[in-house]
RNA sequence: GCCAGCUUAGCUCAGUGGCCAGAGCUACUGAUUUGUAAUCAGUGGGUCCCCGGUUCGAAUCCGGGAGCUGGCUCCA
């Protein structure tokens, strides 16, 4: 993580100053909040009566550049909290006066003044404007004052600057690039999934190439469950209301339900989640301590309301398939589970392409169901994993969720974004919920570890993640579409439908370019829709029997016989090979 | 949900309140038989997001709604 203080944090910050004396300047009645560093960047919130839009954006940043070459240097004041309330008053800043009041007593109390800007702030700050180098507005959005729904919607201007004016081109440029394998756009071009207004929003559908893929995830992810020790099942998709409510979820969790249907009279849910089900089926016979542990794992689809404004592309949807998991086992192997568990995850990533992991592990928080030692215990094997399969990893004391301790992994796109995807996810709550046992050596019934893991999150955001990751150029294994032939003339094609013959019999997804175009047109339609191998076939190749091969990456590549071409489709094809930043374009 | 912006052909986008709303790509038809990123010609394609209103006249102005996009203190 970054040092909070970094000098280019220090910078952006003043460009927020910067920004909002500006817009002071060019507006009149502004409200002023506040104006923190990120990331990526700065932003300030304001509330003015005139509506900001992009088409301000010139006259600001014109105004900020006036700032900056009148080079006003920065200066600290500090001040009590009567003198603070007394210039804030002045200034007629409301917002500001409720920031300063949430300003703990004892700590020291500062303006920071820059020309005619003065702003309650902590700093600290570069020494004056001119130190500013190279900004750039770039949008502007609602923002509740505090985040709180209840509270007045600011206007937020987002912004970012740089220590010079190349970085801050080389960012904006790897913002363009951003968008162009924005999964959105992608999934049209490339035909993988969409969405109608007629079904509704946030909810998705698969096309047959989208579909293709997903299927690949899914086998292969079947696979692994059955060779790592997890039994498949499935669950109902709707449950009756007294499932939810001795789950609990009615209680905390109806807001996200949909409306319960009447059934003989009788309320059913369509289900958020998948667990009660599990539950269910393990309290379908009595359970003895040799049964455990159980591993049992379902790509389960749930509906979840979220709401309208929150939803985006695949990321955030309202029907999604979770890969679940859940564990039942004894104290004694809590710890060997999750370990497992751990690898389990950091392999299947690596088989996707991502191999830079990072974890978040959330402890007790002061509300929390469950027995200390439990917890303790719990947490303790949490830690052990992280360590033992060396993940690098920071603690959210209290941060778990009040039924158990959790570690949250994320792993680091191709283009340097982190994305959580897995979890692994105690629970004290439901198995006592549910009156869950076992029976032990001591013949006594005993309470199980209840252990909720999910590797890939959602198929759904997973996917969307995977198409932006590789930019739409899957790795042959994953590729809906393997092999295109390309016959040069009429006269090859009943050669071409031979080799595709040849192909799918093999197992490879493939294809007849049969149109009548010269080859230039259908290889140009092959890199497009990022097929990783074009098969040119012509007399020659008639001739020979061979096949000439063109890679989506690497251009030509030779004559093959199909034989060869075949096997080296297979080593190639295998989860794991492929790395993103073969973009499947040239130039 | 809230704030702002956007919505015109399958896609990307033009289009001052005034002829029958356009282009490129796609699709279809025909010609062409092509050697590593676009062959040529022709044809089709529209509830200008939806519902109201103002007007002699609305893609264009007004109101309501839907969908999408960017966001809604760190963080996911």
């Amino acid at each position: 993580m970054k040092d909070e203080h970094s000098e280019l944090d220090r910078m952006r910050h003043s460009t927020a100053h910067v920004m909002a004396a500006a817009v002071c300047r060019v507006f009149d009645h502004v409200q002023l909040d506040i104006g923190p560093a990120t990331d990526n960047g700065f932003y300030y919130d304001f509330d003015l009566p005139h509506r900001l839009t992009p088409e301000d954006f010139p006259r600001i940043e014109e105004e900020m550049q006036k700032i900056v070459s009148e080079n006003h240097p920065f200066e600290r004041l500090e001040v009590s909290r009567a003198e603070a309330e007394k210039m804030i008053r002045d200034m007629g800043q409301t917002y500001k006066f409720e920031r300063l009041a949430e300003i703990p007593a004892g700590e020291t109390i500062s303006f920071y003044k820059s020309g005619g800007f003065m702003d309650l702030c902590r700093g600290p700050h570069v020494k004056s404007t001119g130190e500013i180098k190279a900004f750039k507005l770039l949008s502007v959005a609602g923002s509740y004052f505090h985040g709180l729904e209840t509270n007045p919607m600011l206007q937020r201007l987002y912004g970012t600057a740089f220590e010079d004016q190349k970085t801050l081109d080389t960012f904006l440029k790897q913002l363009e690039e951003a968008k162009l394998r924005d999964h959105r756009k992608l999934g049209r071009e490339l035909d993988l999934f969409s969405t109608s207004e007629m079904v509704g929003p946030g909810l998705i559908l698969w096309h047959p190439r989208g579909a293709r893929i997903r299927l690949v995830i899914e086998d292969f992810w079947r696979r692994r469950h059955l060779e790592g020790g997890y039994e498949l099942v499935y669950t109902p998709h709707i449950g009756r209301g007294g499932l939810w409510e001795t789950s609990g979820h009615l209680d905390f969790y109806r807001e996200s339900m949909y409306a319960p249907m009447q059934i003989d009279e009788i309320e059913y849910f369509i289900k958020p989640m998948n667990c009660p089900f599990h539950i269910q089926m393990y309290k379908a016979q009595m359970r003895s301590y040799r049964d455990l542990p159980m591993r049992w794992a379902e790509l389960g689809t749930v509906y979840r309301y979220e709401k309208a404004g929150v939803l985006a592309g695949l990321f955030r949807v309202r029907g999604f398939t979770q890969d679940d998991a859940h564990i039942f086992c004894t104290p004694e192997q809590v710890g060997d589970e999750v370990k497992r568990a751990m690898r389990f995850a950091i392999d299947m990533w690596r088989c996707f392409g991502f191999s830079q992991i990072t974890a978040y592990l959330s402890t007790r928080p002061e509300k929390a169901v469950g027995e200390e030692a439990r917890w303790k215990q719990a947490t303790e094997s949490l830690e052990e994993a992280l360590k033992a399969e060396g993940v690098p990893y920071e603690v959210d004391p209290g941060g778990g969720a009040f039924y158990g301790p959790k570690i949250d992994m994320r792993a680091r796109d191709a283009i340097g974004r982190e994305w959580q995807m897995s979890t692994i996810q105690f629970d004290f709550n439901l198995p006592e919920r549910f009156d869950m046992t076992y029976i032990g050596q001591d013949g006594k019934e005993h309470r199980p570890y209840m252990v909720h893991r999910a590797l890939l999150g959602s198929i759904e955001r997973f996917f969307g993640i995977l198409v932006e990751h590789y930019a739409g150029a899957f790795p042959l294994w994953l590729a809906p579409e393997q092999v295109r032939v390309l016959p040069l003339t009429e006269k090859q094609l009943d050669f071409a439908r031979d080799i595709l013959a040849q192909l799918r019999a093999e197992g490879f997804r493939a294809t007849v370019d049969e149109r009548s175009e010269k080859v230039g047109a259908k290889i140009r339609g092959a890199q497009m829709d990022k097929v990783p191998y074009m098969l040119i076939v012509g007399p020659k190749e008639m001739e020979s029997g061979k096949v000439s091969v063109r890679s989506r990456s690497a251009g030509d590549q030779g004559g093959l016989s199909l034989s060869d071409f075949i096997s080296r489709m297979k080593a190639e094809a295998v989860p794991g090979s492929g790395l993103p930043g073969d973009k499947g374009q040239a130039g």
